[in-house]
DNA sequence: GTCTATATGAAGATAGAC
DNA sequence: GTCTATCTTCATATAGAC
């Protein structure tokens, strides 16, 4: 029975509020209720609000640096392609609080907005190389224009995807379903696909669909 | 010289503030300031902030309704099509304080969440309709469920292209380019039109690359 | 319609005891 | 490390004079 260091409580609620409130409906003091500690505790182990979402974002930023360190040279399969993207969906789920009220917490932290560029950035770059290498074993057939396009499509539609679904379908909250963004990912890319990768893709869909 | 009406002067300098600042970020003696006129004047207009921003949301909801309300029997051309977008997306960028912090506004003036969602759904069918009309007249070739996809997959990009494009780019300001967006709306069609229509939406995006 | 002055209340943050 | 009490700041909103 290991017992859970205060400050690490913090950040574990504070996420977890900040995703479910919006972060700039979560006051401090919303917080420190939440884990039965008093405001002034809170302010022992973060000098300000402020120093919570930074220390959150640099977890995401350093989780979505590990994943997105792709191999530039790598034959991926497209299971394993698969995988990346539920990792993918799975980090940005949980970090989502960051998407949710983007130009509003990039304002108020706004050594945050290049950082956050440079990890959109390599977001695109880790798909392109991803695409260049199903290019290369001749699994997809794409120009140049084409890729671009679609490795920004792929970007915007990994940050926006949840956001989106939760949005559009309010019943069933709280269970954002990373396969449906998977699956959207998969339906961006399946028209550059040759035929046999077209029908792998037919086939994992079943999964999501079903 | 038509004097402008202090209330219409409010609702224009609050709906440029929010865009340009993020709604969270305006008080209202910062649009008063903005105006010249006393914190006071301004509640004599508008009894809240929130009154001001449903006031704008109303705005919003009537012209896309307006715009949305596509006949579902006619046969679309592609230049109707994509005058189409280029309206969509003005109008989105007009209102895309909505979009920049959208889980923050819509907690905030709660009744606005299922018109908002309303809209959304709205703008699903209408591309629906559209492509449906395109593929009566053989321009486009696609199953029930990539239609499905598409339109949603089109739905999320116009919502958030506008608010993707210039994070990614921080260095111009401001300027919203609405043609890259249609640009990426029609890329996101592209694979499923008929040649010909290919040939025409080539030629269509050169306007937009140059 | 517009102003000045002010009330209200909430959130972020600090001080000092235990 | 944790608590209670308190301070500051600031945004929303109101009152009443002009």
């Amino acid at each position: 029975m290991k017992k859970v260091k205060t400050r690490d409580r913090i950040l574990n609620a504070s996420l977890s509020l900040f995703n479910s409130t919006g972060e700039p409906n979560v006051t401090t003091l919303l917080i420190s209720d939440e884990l039965d500690i008093s405001p002034g505790n809170l302010y022992y182990h973060f000098k300000s609000k402020g120093d919570i979402v930074e220390e959150l974002f640099d977890s995401y930023e350093r989780e979505m640096a590990d994943l997105l360190d792709v191999p530039g040279d790598a034959d991926i399969s497209l299971d394993q392609f698969s995988f990346f993207l539920h990792l993918l969906f799975e980090t940005v789920a949980r970090y989502r609080f960051l998407y949710q009220d983007l130009v509003n917490v990039l304002s108020r932290y706004d050594q945050l907005q290049t950082r956050f560029r440079r990890i959109l950035n390599k977001k695109t770059d880790g798909f392109r190389t991803l695409c260049e290498s199903f290019r290369r074993q001749q699994l997809m057939t794409i120009n140049d224009d084409e890729l671009q396009a679609l490795c920004q499509q792929l970007t915007l539609t990994a940050c926006y995807w949840s956001s989106f679904d939760t949005l559009s379908h309010l019943d069933d909250r709280n269970s954002v379903d990373p396969g449906r963004g998977v699956y959207q990912m998969m339906y961006l890319m399946l028209p550059y696909f040759a035929e046999d990768g077209q029908d792998q893709i037919a086939m994992m869909s079943q999964d999501y669909i079903g």
